[in-house]
DNA sequence: AGCTACCAACTTGTATACAAGAATACATGA
DNA sequence: TCATGTATTCTTGTATACAAGTTGGTAGCT
């Protein structure tokens, strides 16, 4: 393919808008190259990516929404802690919307393409067990392909939101603690079940994924204690029950 | 009491700031008086509330977030119209989260607290039921009061998102089309049942719940089909299914 | 009349300037 | 040395000015 009429390779040339500015915070924040409790100058940010503190603030404000930042006015802007109420509460809505979501795929069955997708996203995390970043995309597109693949639109989003403090924690250490064969062999057992149309196994199966996946958080909790904020109220359930 | 030493009554003459617009719009787009497809200028907005296009614009980021506004650059502001994907989206959510939600407080029970609230919420409810707006006020408290009740931290604000879309559709005219007297009894049911630690008979009770609620949200949807756009892909699912 | 080209008045997106509060460094006093 | 008051310099929140693009109306021509 020859070169079309534009003069240069560096594509970089135009500035980055609001949204790009936000998926790239998003993106840092959850992969945890910005660190919790981190500081973010609206100044110093428009200064390194060439723009004003206008679609900053603008990216910003969707990150505060999606309890990644925290702005205290006159104050500051920092990365969220970790807090265990998130956690928790991610842990919760991601259990109760997959299970839903696993049991609708049983029943109803999926379009072949999903299954295909499904089946290309095991298959990539095999190739990517050792890069964290492609194989928590693997693992991601596994399971939001069930999510996009029983019609009701795109629900996925929603757990994505949810999920998001919950992967800063795998991200503190995912190869270390993470039995990643195990994973994948219980996504060959999901999308099996799913196949054969067996509701109480799908949801079995990813009832015991979810778990794996949840224990080996706490643990990565346990590790790294000073990123996490405990801010649970009733000390009892203090173990993520 | 006394008055004290502020000026006046008109609590009015602070200007709001964005976090007021971005409630009042967001009310006022839930409760229909905002209709879907209805423009708006952000420099109108401004000069209504009496501040700069800077807040406004903070808040319609927000609301673009949410699924209530549409923006298209250099064209215009607009009420997001009512998607049926985004109804059926929101419906399977809000079915898979409040059947989790009231199956943990059935089976590990509430705080002596939330049962006070949820009974209070019932005895408005029956106070209400000639007024949309303070009913549906006093039906959103019932349902949050399983939701914060669990210890899982504030999961209703997810519900709470899913379930803005649904109750436009609500407020195009609560009184006419649901049975009221039928969802207060079965707010009661829910309640004794959850006090009785029965989580099958709270989830049936709760499935029933729900499902009454949609129904008449697809009544109204055919008595109101210029607000609604059909972007629902498989015509076979058309009916809401 | 009907069609085309143009222009003026809007829209949102971004940049910059200003306002108000908070924190830190520093001078000043005992 | 230590406490205290002050001023400077940060921060975010808001207002305003500019840039780029779309729309609708209208003048002019066929």
């Amino acid at each position: 393919m020859a070169p079309k009429n534009v003069e240069a390779p560096h594509i970089r040339s135009m500035p980055p808008d609001a949204e790009t500015i936000f998926q790239t915070l998003r993106t840092d924040i959850i992969r945890m190259r910005l660190r919790p409790g981190e500081r973010l100058s609206e100044n110093e940010l428009g200064l390194r990516f060439g723009i004003s503190r206008t679609p900053v603030r603008a990216a910003i404000v969707r990150l505060v929404d999606d309890g990644l930042i925290k702005v205290l006015p006159q104050r500051g802007t920092y990365v969220a802690p970790i807090s265990l109420q998130a956690v928790r509460r991610a842990r919760f809505v991601r259990n109760a919307l997959e299970l839903a979501i696993i049991r609708e795929a049983a029943e109803h069955g999926l379009p072949e393409a999903a299954i295909l997708e499904a089946q290309q996203a095991i298959h990539d995390q095999e190739n990517a067990a050792t890069d964290p970043e492609l194989f928590t995309e693997a693992d991601d597109r596994f399971h939001r392909t069930f999510a996009n693949g029983i019609g009701y639109g795109n629900i996925w989003s929603v757990v994505e939101n949810e999920k998001a403090q919950f992967d800063r924690i795998r991200f503190l250490s995912l190869s270390h603690v993470t039995p990643i064969d195990c994973l994948i062999d219980q996504h060959r057992t999901i999308l099996s079940t799913v196949e054969a149309r067996d509701p109480d196994a799908a949801e079995q199966t990813l009832r015991a994924h979810l778990s794996i996946v949840v224990e080996s958080a706490v643990t990565l909790m346990r590790i790294n204690p000073d990123l996490i904020v405990n801010d649970i109220d009733d000390p009892l359930k203090d173990r993520l029950g």
